[in-house]
DNA sequence: TCTCGTATAGTTGTCGGACAACGGACATCT
DNA sequence: AGATGTCCGTTGTCCGACAACTATACGAGA
């Protein structure tokens, strides 16, 4: 009866308030209430998807803090109007995985993937020594064959199996991992910067006053180890970033 | 016994998993944990603090979603590594306050502000009709007496007190308006963007290919209301912005 | 009729206790 | 030595209860 074992309204196998979470954002981006409506109380919410109201909190924080609505003491929780969602720099996908959503065609193109031994820098960062090797990567990131991003991504050798060859890797890198047992982002801290610099690009397509947000980023796993180094230039306006900030 | 009334060991009238989260994050400042050291387990903050386990998971939480520990399930929750605690992107605070937080000393210089007639856009954006008034400010913003950001800011006029006067407007504007009876920020959807634009600078002190980080942002109140649209330029390389991406 | 204080119902915030699910450590068996 | 089972500590989820808060309705008094 209860959604313990498994499937209720809900998803398979994830933490139940963030099937739950999902599932509320996807009612929400489907105008399922206009803005400044009221949401179901959390009584509500508790019998129509039979979780408990800690389960159903959690949710509803969740939420909040994305700013998707608003909870006021003694009222009740309100649909805020973000007409479209909007993706959010906040969430941690892959820029493929962004592109799609946002309706566009991702595409991507190596410029080279290569084995070299790592940089002083390169060691300290990942923890590894001299002469273990890391993968350095240089490829264009494309939306409906439009390229909208340059990127330099470096991963330490381990993540890779045993057999691995650079050549294997094609598509997105986040999705090799996955398919190959490698190591499951969980958080990235980046840096946000302006740039203009023409060598970023080397197939010399851009104009020469070409502008980029730089998004220079390191990524953690689960066990909050650095696994992947990228710093990807996006060409300005070719490509939106949204940040929803919140009072804690 | 229990913080219940009010003090036991945190601050005063906030919301009690917030005050929570804050101590800890100062705490956790204060590198009483060293990175991938493990914390105290959830029943033992219940203990220490006298607060239900649920606001304590829920402080937690926030604390994860930060990205300033993880959690794992039959284990406890880590502190994470991050050497300085960024201030993040994500966190809403005027910027006044996070100079000061980087341990700088904020200023600003008014360059004008006046009451003007809105714009057909304002005018939808505000929700307000042709003739009542909005705010129209542009100022420098400076740390330690280096200007750091060029700000432009734009208020409908009931967010003042009725017998306000522009002049009336020295320092920070959600200072004011925190003293004043005015709106409280919620939250803010920022767009990110890189932009080149010499005319940004009203005092011509800046060089030929100087670059900004572009914040538009439209701030939002308790009600859900815009009432301040802000665009701030940021000096490249004078000002650090980080943002915690997190799956979910 | 109007104003003001009070009661009331509805909702979120916090509390306490309980059990399930999970991961590691250790003992046990083969 | 290696595989397997058991125990224990911790987090995930559930349930029920009460406090705190908000808006509304109502009634007393002017």
């Amino acid at each position: 009866m209860k959604a313990q074992t498994g499937t209720d309204r809900l998803g398979s196998r994830t933490a139940l308030p963030v099937r739950l979470a999902d599932d509320l954002r996807g009612r929400l981006a489907a105008q399922e209430w206009s803005p400044g409506e009221q949401l179901p109380t959390e009584a509500d919410l508790v019998d129509s998807y039979g979780v408990s109201r800690a389960t159903v909190r959690q949710a509803l924080k969740t939420l909040e803090e994305r700013g998707l609505i608003t909870t006021k003491r003694g009222l009740g929780s309100f649909a805020a109007d973000v007409g479209t969602i909007h993706a959010g720099m906040q969430e941690l996908k892959s820029i493929s995985a962004t592109i799609a959503e946002m309706g566009h065609r991702p595409g991507m193109r190596y410029h080279h993937r290569l084995l070299r031994p790592p940089t002083a820098q390169e060691q300290d960062m990942f923890g590894i020594g001299p002469d273990e090797q890391v993968l350095d990567i240089q490829r264009k990131i494309m939306a409906d064959d439009i390229v909208v991003a340059y990127s330099y991504d470096v991963l330490p050798r381990w993540v890779f199996p045993a057999d691995f060859k650079p050549k294997d890797l094609t598509g997105s890198v986040f999705g090799f991992l996955a398919d190959n047992n490698g190591p499951t982002p969980i958080r990235a801290l980046a840096n946000v910067k302006a740039v203009s610099d023409l060598s970023v690009a080397w197939d010399g397509a851009l104009a020469q006053d070409e502008l980029f947000l730089l998004l220079d980023q390191l990524h953690y796993d689960e066990q909050n180890r650095p696994f992947m180094y990228t710093r990807s230039y996006f060409i300005e306006g070719r490509f939106a970033f949204t940040v929803m900030r919140t009072t804690r």
